[in-house]
DNA sequence: TTAGGTGCAAATTCTTTGCACCCTG
DNA sequence: CAGGGTGCAAAGAATTTGCACCTAA
C-alpha cells in the first residue's frame, strides 16, 4: 500500500517546509498523520486516517485527526476529492492525475495520464465559468470486487 | 433553473413505468418528489430537494425524501454523484454526461461531450479493474463565484 | 515562557429507524 | 381491505466545538 519511498519523502519535506513558513507547529500528532497520508496510495477517509495513526499514537484522539487534515487542506498540502466539506476523502497527490473509483466499494486509484491532462474545454462549458483543472473519472469495478461480485452485492459499503 | 418541459415530460412516464413494473406505488409524494428532481437542472441535496417540495407538500417529511430518493436510485431512475453513501447529491440525468464544479460554491452543472465520452482508456487502468462508465470533471468558478470572488471567500459552502 | 495544539466530552448536524396510522392498488 | 408508504419522534452516525492542560519553538 505505500508508494515509492523517494516520493513520501519529498512530501514529508514539502510539509516541513510549508508548515514552518505558515508558522504551525510541527507536532508529533501533524507528522504522524501527515506520514500516513503521505505515504499511502489511497484516499483515506478520515476514519481510515484514525485507523492507521493509531497504531503508532494509541491515544490519539479522533477530532486531532480532524483538524489535522483541514489544516493540511488548507495549507494546500492535500486536497480533498470533492468540492464540499461534507465528502470527505483526503489525496496527497498535488500532481495533476486522474481517478478510477470503483462503484462497488467505492475505492479509488490514482493514474496519470498526459492526455487526459490537456482536454479541450468545450464551448458550451466556458459560458458555467472559469475552468481551472481536469479530471477523468472512470467508473468501474475493481479487481477485487469484480471477483467477490457473484456472492455479495452489497451497498456500497466499503469499510 | 429548468429543463425543457419534453425532456422532464419524457423523464415523468420512465418514472410512472419503472414504477408500476418495480411493484412500487405511485404516491402524492413520490411523484412531486420525482417531478421536482426530474426537472431540475442542478444536482440538489437532501436538504435542497426537501426544501423544493415542501413547497407543495407543507407536510412532507426529511425522511420520506431520503427514503424515496434512495428509492428512486435503486430503481435506477436517478443516480449519486458519488459511489458512496454518505456523498449524496442526486443527478436525474440518466444520459452520459460530464460535470462543471465550481470549487467555491459546490453547484455542480451537466453539459455532453462526444469526444469526452470515448476517451480511451490507459493501459495502466487496465489493471485496476473494469471500466464501465468514463466522465470528466471540470473544476473552476463558476460565473456567480467569479463576480462574488473579491468580496468574500468562505469556505465552500454552497447553501 | 507562551501561544498554539491536543484530548476529552459535550454539542451539533446529518441520516436512519421503529411504530402507528394512512392511502394506493 | 391489505400491504406498502408516510409522518413523527427518537436513535445513531459523523463532524465540530469549548475548555483545561500540554508542548514545540
Amino acid at each position: 500500500m505505500y508508494k515509492n519511498h523517494a516520493e513520501s519523502k519529498l512530501r514529508l519535506e514539502r510539509f516541513e517546509t510549508t508548515a514552518r513558513e505558515a508558522g504551525i507547529k510541527l507536532t508529533h500528532q501533524r507528522l504522524v498523520i501527515f506520514q500516513e497520508i503521505a505515504a499511502s496510495d489511497e484516499h483515506p477517509d478520515v476514519e481510515a486516517v484514525y485507523q492507521a495513526v493509531r497504531k503508532q499514537l494509541p491515544t490519539i484522539s479522533l477530532d486531532t485527526v480532524y483538524r489535522t487534515l483541514w489544516t493540511l487542506n488548507d495549507l494546500g498540502l492535500i486536497t480533498t476529492l470533492s468540492p464540499r466539506r461534507e465528502n470527505i476523502r483526503f489525496d496527497p497527490n498535488l500532481k495533476q492525475h486522474h481517478h478510477f473509483v470503483c462503484t462497488n466499494c467505492g475505492s479509488i486509484r490514482d493514474f496519470e495520464s498526459e492526455s487526459f491532462n490537456s482536454l479541450a474545454v468545450p464551448m458550451e462549458v466556458q459560458k458555467f465559468g472559469t475552468v481551472v483543472s481536469t479530471s477523468v473519472e472512470l467508473r468501474g469495478l475493481c479487481e477485487k470486487c469484480s471477483h467477490k461480485r457473484q456472492h455479495s452485492v452489497n451497498k456500497n459499503k466499503e469499510k
